[in-house]
DNA sequence: GCGGCTAGGTGCACTGTACATCTAGTCGCG
DNA sequence: CGCGACTAGATGTACAGTGCACCTAGCCGC
């Protein structure tokens, strides 16, 4: 059962779920747009990317890269308990890291558009 | 911050994304789609890269790459002697190597279209 | 013979990360 | 109560990928 789908990227990308999503590079710039949705904690940050289309995150990667971008002062966290199960470390853009959001959003528009001229430019199909 | 030539392939060149173009993780995929347009050597790989999106990649990262591929059994290469210059190494896609286009360009289009999904559900800007 | 271009390559340090494993709180069940 | 399932977060480690500096070597014009 251990199918480790062999991307274009790299092999196996696989944690949460087996699918085919963005290339794992877009972790961190998606971890901070949808952090811009408000603020929230990183199992559930979790459920948000793999709607935004990275279903093949590992959890572990997640947590390490809050901590990293909390390091450079994009995201600020503070612990809150919860009534149904282990505290929740809530996480929130600062200002840099609303700045930040932008620019990645942006820089997602440009590998679109980048990606849109490099398909047409394929032959086949 | 450190200077960065944008064009030339020559010296000190050998930069990376961080400005704009594809992340390095299109590499693998976007060097396997370019072969698909025909058997070509590291050199000039490099600049139809660079016209399909990844405008300042590593020389050294596309010769590293070539060679893993091979070893993959998805390029093929030979030497063909240059009249103006040292030996070129010129690769070609194996029929693996041509599958494994199809799929890569596939999944480029999966790309894109998460990304429209995504960037749609991104509030404005 | 020298510098500059083309073409290919190596060495090393660093980063990212996949996977396994751990802690710890709550809830439901027998 | 003990136990497992689920939630939530974190660490340890091995390894692949990459960035940069540097090297070899053929050809050309001067």
């Amino acid at each position: 059962m251990k199918r480790r789908p062999v991307t274009p990227f790299g092999r196996g990308t696989t944690t949460i779920m087996a699918e085919i999503g963005l290339p794992r590079s877009f972790l961190r710039p998606v971890l901070i747009i949808v952090l811009g949705n408000g603020p929230s904690h990183g199992y559930e940050l979790a459920v948000r990317m793999w709607e935004f289309g990275l279903p093949t995150v590992d959890l572990a990667g997640i947590y390490r890269m809050l901590r990293v971008l909390e390091r450079e002062d994009l995201v600020a966290s503070e612990w809150e308990p919860s009534a149904h199960g282990p505290p929740r470390r809530v996480h929130t853009l600062t200002e840099a890291g609303k700045a930040a959001a932008i620019d990645h959003v942006a820089f997602l528009r440009e590998v679109r558009s980048l990606l849109d001229r490099a398909l047409d430019s394929v032959p086949s199909t």
